[in-house]
DNA sequence: CGTCGAATTGATGTCATTCAACTACAGTGG
DNA sequence: CCACTGTAGTTGAATGACATCAATTCGACG
């Protein structure tokens, strides 16, 4: 489990720029990829800005070169429920929309002033003609997601609110103070009253 | 929201023979992906069997044609967490173990007598060299996993058991009738007493 | 220093769990 | 063919975990 996190959570890229990232996958230098880094542009936006809202159509995976995204929905009662986080060296989109290109649910919102790379959607379809090996890249990166949801899943199955939230600690320590408690509090499916309690029944130990 | 049923959830392929999927995804006869064919296997499995058990390392990716798997894990208090179904024209795999060759934690085993393919590892690899295109359906799959399973964690966070139940009757109504109540119960999070009352609750409206 | 959102704390409520008893039914062996 | 057995499913009562609501404190920021 201790492998899980250092090699999925906390992944840490020796660069966390996109094109940096990109040479170093590829082997070989900036100059030589510019046909394909040249399809990307950059953004940069303030703490509580929002990169998409619901209604949005998504054209872009954002790729955090700096700071913090959370993604999040708002259901029938008006709760916000946390998705994801993305920090630097993650990947973020709405899928569905991309995929299905049916109109967002979802807000994607800057928790801190936050620079992202602009993905567009046919940027991978383009590179892999010339350079296939970024397919490996690519697969791993989806097979990462995959494994870490199925990894939430399995934790709100089966794990109490106190267990959850030190399942977090341990797979993203250097989050805390990042992340307000009230948005850990969604992202882990708890109020932020029963975190506070929790956190505080922590501290006595 | 409907769409988003029809397209994935009942996701029902014209044929769900791993041979004939492939051939319609390449637009290929079936003499002429031979070579690649040949690298898969086939095995049956009764009602009951383990496909997989905990501390086996698993070097395939299971493709349903016929039957349901599920795919669970045991809690430290000996709990079961269905993590997944998996019916006809669906994959399922420990993709930690596959990954990070780690022994796997869970169990898959079929809830029908069940006949699936067995797809190796670098089955993928190996036929994009000839066919980059399957590359195109692969991803397609792997967000698709990624879509559902982010949609399953909303539903975990924001739904009450009887909404959850209501959801799960509305994306898989094929369902009913080929998984007992209390794996359905396990995979929606609850106890098979509370799926119970549930039911009842809903049936007497 | 004052303000507003975030976080804490306490009192109370509710949904789902737990534990136990019971029913329904399929599979097995005599 | 029927009794026996075990598993799935249901039902009831008591318990518990977390939510809700309201009041208060904390702390960042203008």
């Amino acid at each position: 489990m201790d492998d899980f996190v250092e090699k999925f959570e906390c992944y840490n890229p020796k660069t966390l720029l996109f094109s940096d990232m990109m040479c170093e996958v590829l082997g070989k230098p900036v100059e030589e990829l510019k046909e394909f880094l040249d399809m990307i542009t950059w953004r940069n936006v303030s703490k509580n800005d929002f990169v998409i809202r619901p209604g949005d159509m998504v054209k872009h995976t954002y790729y955090v070169e700096k700071g913090v995204l959370r993604m999040y929905v708002i259901d029938k009662v008006g709760k916000e429920h946390v998705v994801q986080f993305a920090p630097e060296g993650w990947f973020v989109t709405d899928r569905q929309c991309t995929y299905l290109n049916e109109p967002s649910e979802y807000f994607i919102q800057a928790i801190e002033d936050t620079q992202m790379a602009l993905v567009p959607k046919d940027f991978l379809r383009r590179i892999m003609a010339v350079y296939p090996k970024i397919i490996e890249k690519n697969t791993f990166f989806l097979n990462r997601y995959i494994m870490l949801y199925q990894r939430r899943i399995t934790l709100l199955l089966s794990a109490t609110a106190e267990e959850r939230y030190l399942a977090f600690m341990q797979t993203h320590p250097n989050f805390i103070n990042r992340v307000p408690l009230y948005m850990l509090a969604s992202y882990l499916g708890i109020t932020p009253e029963s975190l506070s309690r929790v956190r505080n029944e922590l501290a006595k130990k």
